[in-house]
DNA sequence: TGTCCGACTAAAT
DNA sequence: ATTTAGTCGGACA
């Protein structure tokens, strides 16, 4: 299994750190950049090179899409149906607990729960699922974090945020 | 099995 | 603005 790491646009010392073997992303996950030294980037097979490009096309500008695969099998069978549905989630649009469990014939709280286990944060699109009445979590979290801590709300809105400019340049 | 807890929600206070 | 009741998947005993 390799990893590689991606630096996120939403902090300075934040980055995404991306798990991966035989042409699948296995995991996903937020982390300090300063926290391990060790995670630089010395994979650069093309698959990896895939996944940078990708990632931060998504980052830096419009339509992008990603076509990287992951594996999504390591969820429960409902996770995965709750996963997939994500992915068809188009940039730039939301979807409330509510909707989603509609659409597969649950309950918000179980979408929920399926959202939080998520283990591929951006390229599965969990951020563009939110609460009927607010922005729902992120990550597990719910709440602003103190200092030191990541902040995986400021994360969530930074994300929506960046895909409604990519809209507005449609 | 049974019990308990969520990234929820609509309805009733 | 808060509280309540309904919801269901998953973790644990």
């Amino acid at each position: 299994m390799s990893n590689i790491c991606v630096l996120l646009p939403v902090a300075q010392d934040l980055c995404l750190s991306v798990s991966f073997s035989d042409l699948t992303i296995s995991r996903i996950r937020y982390q300090h950049v300063c926290s391990t030294k060790s995670d630089v980037i010395e994979n650069d097979s093309i698959f990896a090179k895939k996944i940078i490009n990708e990632l931060e096309s998504y980052f830096n500008r419009s339509d992008s899409q990603f076509s990287v695969l992951c594996d999504l099998s390591a969820g429960t069978e409902f996770q995965q149906k709750v996963w997939q549905a994500l992915l068809e989630i188009p940039v730039g649009e939301t979807r409330s607990y509510g909707t989603l469990a509609k659409q597969l014939k649950t309950s918000a709280r179980a979408v929920g729960n399926a959202c939080r286990q998520n283990l591929f944060p951006v390229i599965v699109p969990c951020h563009r699922v939110v609460s009927a009445s607010g922005m729902g979590g992120y990550a597990g979290d719910t709440s602003v974090k103190q200092q030191g801590e990541i902040d995986y709300m400021q994360i969530k809105h930074w994300l929506l945020a960046h895909e409604k400019t990519i809209d507005r340049k449609k």
